[in-house]
DNA sequence: TTGAAAGCGCTAACAG
DNA sequence: CTGTTAGCGCTTTCAA
């Protein structure tokens, strides 16, 4: 039924050697045994077996792109320019959603998913026990995000930076009661999680420290969170004249509280988002927003992949990825 | 380095066989023999070589995702339901950005992508030759979406009818001058262009055919692609009062556009998306939308690879989605 | 119920 | 420059 090496072999008269050698583009062999095997090839329809040859390398082609959700907020982009990245560089790319499994054992407990020659994982945070995990395994492991682990490639947009920049940016608009939207509620206390710090230390740099409440934690990364988060930060008597939320979905939905609270984007107040997606681009008002490039992030967390597999024991290697704010409608100036 | 299944059966003092009948859950094997492999296996930490379990049985576990662009329109939510779907069927899926591939030949010429046991497709339209390339391939593929082709498994969307039903909803509102925006230009003359079909046939039920130009061709399907499309038809003498837009997506661009032509939503004009993406239950006015559901689709989508796999010779299968109108602010009634 | 051995298709070491 | 061959780790007859 499917055809082997061995039959392009018998079928052009050379051995099995001189056909892999031209599948794979392996010189000293010359041209016209190559253009035979050539004509066989196509005339039988041969297929490489990938698991044969995986078996014998030791090398798939496969990564594995672990996140929480393919269409998880704060991954905007991301998963379109990971399988571009890993395309253009030889690779294919398995999505596996976190804690996904039903059969076997979730990724997060076991460690790397088999079957793949290393592993992205776009999750921030990065769920406890599975960078210890991957180590055990052996496979490469590379972090995408904000969080990291000095034990693993990772390459990361610098969160605090990111998020004191959103803050001068709106105080630079004139903006003086400066509110947040979406810590996540289990680490909310957690000092450490960055863009809570970077937020907070803009805020004290220019004498605006914010009141109590002022940075609402969401249950999860939807419209209808930073909508509800907003309300309540409306409704208050000391209402903000700007919000930073930690992903453009979420400051949509602050758009539309706003909207229904009756206040002007950016007239009452103004809105900033992260990630830059198209909807924000579109939204009305459109939305200002922090962002790096999703396409340099997979590229370079590609590279990284490459690099690792070539020298398995180099220390690790940590890139962080620029961002910049996209500053459209919603923060006006004031006035 | 790696612990083999031999190394395990060492250890634990049996032969190669138990351990495999242990590890793939095979009956007759006495608890005793199983209680020690097992710990065997623990001590080792064990992990299966996917590739030479592959190698032998010829089944690798991977399904193939190929789609134009993981975030292309008309995919909202697609991607993530797949990998939910065939996860829980024991499957893990491969992306695959249709004819992406820079060093091998892409997808779209060479028929199925090797290595995997099935190939989802969610193309529309399928793109020339690739069925063709695939039953040569003996690879299972299945079809996702509105265009179908006979000789293949497909679970699809009945698209002239939901086009139908968009128009009907808007006649329903009291819309007379109804516009389409989203026929893909290189088949804007093909009468069997399901939407287009469904559009035409309902607005001549209702005794309404709309004037020349009101079907708008789109060069992508982006937010400004709908902006563009739908400026052009706010500024003819014969504005339409309702827009079927062929993806929230576009939609999204022309609720812009409308803003930016002094026309009110739903006052002046009413407008109505496909894919109920989260976006458009969060524009300003909410976005009514087309939609059938993407979890069901992958579920099906999955079951018809199961089924195939198991047997292969039996003839395609067709399934039709159902799909539903969700009323929103953008076709309130008009007045 | 368990063990021994063949072989899936491919690559790479070695021989010619 | 080309041919022969061993063996990657696993499943699976077949025999015990």
């Amino acid at each position: 039924m499917t055809t082997t090496l061995r039959d392009v072999a018998r079928h052009a008269g050379v051995s099995v050697k001189t056909v892999s050698n031209v599948v794979n583009d392996h010189p000293h062999v010359s041209d016209e045994m190559r253009r035979r095997v050539r004509e066989a090839l196509g005339a039988l329809g041969y297929r490489p077996n990938l698991a044969a040859r995986t078996l014998r390398t030791g090398r798939t082609g496969l990564l594995a792109l672990v996140v929480p959700d393919v269409e998880a907020p704060g991954l905007h982009g991301l998963v379109r320019e990971v399988v571009r990245a890993a395309t253009s560089q030889g690779f294919r790319v398995v999505v596996e959603h976190l804690g996904a499994g039903t059969g076997r054992p979730a990724p997060s407990r076991s460690g790397a998913p088999p079957g793949v020659d290393a592993v992205l994982l776009g999750a921030d945070p990065v769920p406890p026990g599975l960078v210890d995990a991957h180590l055990r395994t052996g496979t490469p492991l590379v972090l995408l995000g904000e969080s990291g682990d000095p034990r693993c490639d990772q390459v990361c947009v610098d969160g605090t930076r990111a998020a004191a920049d959103a803050v001068e940016h709106l105080v630079r608009t004139g903006r003086r009661r400066i509110a947040a939207i979406g810590a996540r509620p289990g680490l909310a206390s957690a000092p450490a999680q960055p863009r809570i710090l970077g937020y907070r230390r803009a805020l004290r740099r220019a004498g605006l420290d914010p009141p109590t409440g002022y940075v609402r934690p969401i249950a999860e990364d939807r419209h209808e969170d930073g909508y509800r988060a907003a309300r309540w930060l409306f409704a208050r008597e000391d209402r903000p004249d700007g919000v930073v939320c930690h992903s453009d979905r979420l400051a949509v939905g602050a758009l539309r509280a706003a909207a229904d609270a009756g206040l002007r984007v950016p007239g009452d107040v103004a809105v900033i988002g992260f990630g830059d997606s198209a909807e924000g681009g579109y939204s009305r008002p459109t939305l200002t927003s922090v962002s790096a490039d999703p396409a340099l992030l997979a590229r370079e967390a590609v590279t990284l992949v490459t690099a690792r597999l070539d020298r398995p024991d180099a220390p690790p290697t940590r890139i962080t990825a620029p961002h910049a704010i996209l500053p459209r409608e919603s923060t006006r100036p004031a006035g």
